[in-house]
DNA sequence: TTCATATATTCAAATATACGAATACAACAA
DNA sequence: TTGTTGTATTCGTATATTTGAATATATGAA
């Protein structure tokens, strides 16, 4: 079987499993920012903030380009932020199919 | 902002960030097995199958059905599988982009 | 050149995760 | 009951990940 690909599929999993690593996809979701704009955004600490975003970069998650003293950051792979959402969609219907099995039993 | 989501998400994703899961999901995709079979087709000993198979059944991502003695297990979500596809077809189009600049740079 | 600003990196400590080994449990047969 | 098979759990250890603090680097202005 394909294990290696298994364990590189696992590495860019791992990616996204991050609290704070989510919320800055989602931010570059809504287009290109800077490092600066981020860190407002996210509220995290700048080194904290740069720490996330190598970690991103290193896999290929997110795309850099420098513009003078500063540095912008987007989505490489739209198809990431596409996977991201339907993940959000499924704990959504996981947190609604609990809320039903709360109320079979309460009612 | 939602940070709580931003958690739950979190955790919903490390699920998917285990190379030995990742099989186990793309088995389960197969249709509904049961435990011994799964161990078959991953090679897994029982005890660490059975770990991973908790995990996964924590966070919700499998169901399971006790028949017997034996168990099966089947994706609760195919949502979550069609998000797995998804990250792979990523890391395909991840893997074709760097045999491009690997070209660009050797011709 | 020196200074200020924007961003990145290194390191050590705290925390989380995965694993094997051992053991427990549950269902069924003899 | 005892034994057997299939599955789950616990525990200790090894390994990986995340964090803040400190520091480094790069760019542009004075």
């Amino acid at each position: 079987m394909n294990d290696d690909l298994f364990g590189m599929h696992a590495e860019l999993c791992k990616t996204l499993a991050d609290k704070k690593r989510l919320k800055i996809l989602y931010l570059l979701g809504e287009g290109e920012k800077s490092v600066s704009e981020l860190a407002k955004q996210t509220g995290l600490r700048q080194a904290n903030l740069s720490q996330h975003l190598a970690i991103l970069r290193l896999k290929e998650v997110i795309a850099s380009r420098k513009d003078g003293t500063a540095v912008y950051y987007k989505i490489a792979f739209p198809k990431m932020v596409k996977a991201c959402n339907l993940i959000r969609e499924v704990l959504l219907e996981q947190i609604q199919s609990r809320q039903k099995m709360v109320r079979g039993v309460v009612k």
